[in-house]
DNA sequence: TCCAGTATTCATCGCATGATGAATAAATCG
DNA sequence: CGATTTATTCATCATGCGATGAATACTGGA
């Protein structure tokens, strides 16, 4: 509630929430049993379709408030079918963000050789990528909405700030004191994230990729080698 | 739950969420009715015993996951005693966490007619400040742990970055853009609190407050100002 | 001294939630 | 064809939650 433009997911436009008349059958009026046609390749759509719904419904609302069966109705299956396909709330909510440490993993591990005189430009552009890509930003949102709440999620979070940066880009660095500059440039990443993306407070949150890039780059920069800032 | 070290709060030490013997009285066994000695001073005891916990428990599990019940029985009092000073939940987090707003608040009008030249050490240093100290600490992190996904907390937030830091430190400086700029170092800070004091990644969870000081202030002062960064 | 106010517990309601087990219908495989 | 597996809904449970209303016991003022 309260959003502004909803993402790019296609169900769950924005409240499956409502009450969804009492006595009424669960899901759409559809009738019991395997429905006709689903076999082979027409197979994971409905299971997709509630990953999605979870996607979208986790990234908005965070996980203790998304419920299996806001994401059933948004899905327009029955509840007993997320449980029957991912048993629990929390094997749901691993599977919905299942699909963000891959990829962000790999666009990472896709920067090349760093070089180290255009580090700073290269992870922030990368960084930022990510994060404007709908595909992959709902997972992450998700992710980030839940972390400072739900241990699943913050155990994913950590893991990739120490997993994946610290231990190699701070492993790319010559310096005593890496790890330090390494997490105080992620600060300042994810500081962004968190306000432009989650809390979406203006201006930063209608701010130009490009423009964003040229300001934070020399800072990430800064941090990472200790690289001057040039003045202006 | 899998936090390190608790901080420095007094009442619900870790967990006052055991279940309390089924069919025992809901309180500690405290018979009915007005306590003798509770007049005049004594007075604001218990409800300050309350907030406190409230405090406490919002700081570590975030809104969602606290409940009234967890907090009456941290604090030593019937549930209905909550209800019964604040209201409702929304009621009893709004005051647990109006002690931030104002101290916080003060503090950065306190800090002076803001000379430009170490506009970003002294606001750095300001904002460490109030989070070391474990008294304004918890209340804040009461704040950013439900910022994400409860919308009082959220709006208390914005309304500190928009109301306090844009208005108040991009009002004082010259640039165009300086509302941006002063986002931009804000999310460096927030950034850096959500990884040292919420998520706690070390090594910047167990840096000392100096040398984060010296790391960040000369970024912050650049974001703010467009100053050139010392090598190093 | 009576009475209003206040601090406190007890008992209970209604609701939403996560989860389970059984029923049913189609697909698939022998 | 018949058996098994898979996709799906229905009915239901137990639990925990926020909230309310009444009962009880003390304080303080008229």
């Amino acid at each position: 509630m309260s959003g502004a433009e909803d993402g790019a997911t296609p169900a769950a436009s924005t409240a499956p929430d409502d009450s969804a008349a009492p006595g009424a059958p669960r899901a759409a009026g559809r009738r019991r049993g395997r429905p006709a046609g689903s076999g082979a390749e027409r197979g994971p759509a409905t299971r997709e379709r509630i990953l999605e719904t979870a996607r979208a419904l986790f990234a908005e609302r965070g996980y203790e408030k998304t419920s299996v069966r806001a994401i059933a109705r948004g899905a327009e299956v029955d509840q007993a079918l997320v449980h029957h396909y991912f048993g629990t709330k929390e094997g749901l909510f691993s599977a919905a963000v299942a699909v963000t440490a891959g990829p962000v993993a790999e666009r990472i591990a896709a920067l090349g050789p760093l070089d180290p005189g255009r580090i700073g430009e290269e992870f922030t552009r990368a960084f930022l990528r990510v994060w404007e890509d709908p595909a992959t930003r709902t997972p992450l949102l998700a992710v980030v909405r839940s972390a400072l709440t739900h241990e699943t999620a913050a155990r994913i979070f950590r893991e990739f700030i120490a997993g994946q940066l610290l231990s190699r880009l701070a492993g790319a660095l010559p310096a005593e004191d890496a790890e330090l500059r390494t997490e105080l440039a992620a600060a300042q990443l994810v500081g962004t994230v968190l306000l432009r993306y989650v809390l979406r407070i203006p201006p930063l949150a209608t701010t130009d990729p490009d423009t964003l890039v040229r300001q934070l780059a020399p800072v990430v920069q800064h941090h990472l080698t200790g690289a001057p800032l040039p003045t202006g």
